[in-house]
DNA sequence: GTCTATACTGAGATAGAC
DNA sequence: GTCTATCTCAGTATAGAC
């Protein structure tokens, strides 16, 4: 008798977790982890912090439930593991920052968490540093094979084409955040890509 | 009888008070605002929380204290009151970036402090917004004037230029606190002038 | 100007009834 | 599975002695 449908007494256990991930997702990406509240989380759901935590045994792991979740959707939207035309790398990336300026929320959880994760004795600086450089890798991987298309801009490095382009990137989502009506990260990306590239975008 | 000297009982307000703004500097970068607390300052200081308090009425007055001093040195820095060639104007980019990489503190607290206002309810959302227009207004008088010099690249707008600039630092100084070994804040920014613009650095 | 003592708040987490 | 009650801890801030 689990997940019978969303509501109801028979909803189950793993649909209450879903509830729950989506929420602190949400909180998480508003306030950051460490301010943002488990108080405020269960009060999104609709239930009690302490049983929030029968859930999820701690903050921690909560977290770590977010961030696993976040992954998981992000390979399912990028098919990384399906073979991706050079002079389609581009705009294959350009379709991630399209996806997620429709989900605001989601830029404001991997933003927000990002830097914090740069602070002293933060749970998801590891995460956020393998997944940074398993990103680099995989941009790096892109842009050699359109190197070797011939489809780089003159004197540009795929190596510099990669962090280049993951600085502009989480760069230009953070002033989005700061001042949304300054700025459009997929504009900005698409001109870097303009310039770095020989592709149309 | 104020400022005879740096330590002893005559040292004087003022430069208690620096010290504690210099510290306030440190904990913030290092932990963030709101995770960074007085204790802690104060330990650095050598004194009580509430001592340090009888110096700044409250936490909030702290960071402000904080903030304006980093603006003044900012300014001190930077010149931007001399009129700076348009040849040149990347070069006191780069200048400022090298003098940044020097003191690895100013990059975290601008950088954690950047990304921490962009959350609900952040006491410096504020001056983040006001800044990043300010340094947006900056940029783009700069490079405004090297687009009528004939110095920018083809196809690249001063408009483009000044928000792409802004992206790729902050991106990068992230990357930066995140991973100090994957990636040189320098060398992206020099990477970047030379694509958009027509001048050496 | 600095300290000790304390008030107050809100956090995460646990125990146990239902 | 959910709640109430409670514990423990750390934070900011205040009061008052020295």
């Amino acid at each position: 008798m689990t997940t019978t449908g969303k509501r109801g007494p028979y909803r189950g256990t793993a649909a209450r977790r879903r509830e729950i991930v989506d929420a602190a997702a949400e909180v998480f990406g508003e306030s950051g982890y460490r301010a943002g509240s488990l108080k405020d989380i269960a009060g999104r759901v609709g239930i009690d912090a302490s049983s929030l935590l029968h859930h999820f045994g701690s903050k921690h792991v909560l977290l770590e439930a977010v961030l696993a979740d976040k992954v998981s959707r992000d390979a399912q939207a990028l098919h990384w593991d399906e073979e991706i035309e050079p002079a389609e790398f581009p705009a294959a990336l350009i379709r991630l920052a399209e996806r997620n300026a429709a989900n605001p929320g989601v830029i404001g959880l991997y933003t927000v968490l990002l830097a914090e994760s740069t602070t002293v004795d933060h749970p998801s600086a590891d995460f956020f540093r393998d997944r940074h450089a398993t990103t680099r890798r995989d941009f790096l991987r892109g842009f050699d094979a359109m190197a070797e298309a011939g489809l780089l801009a003159e004197d540009v490095t795929p190596q510099e084409a990669a962090l280049s382009t993951l600085a502009i990137w989480d760069g230009a989502q953070t002033q989005w955040l700061l001042d949304p009506g300054a700025i459009e990260v997929v504009a900005v990306l698409r001109g870097h890509f303009r310039r770095i590239t020989r592709v149309e975008v």
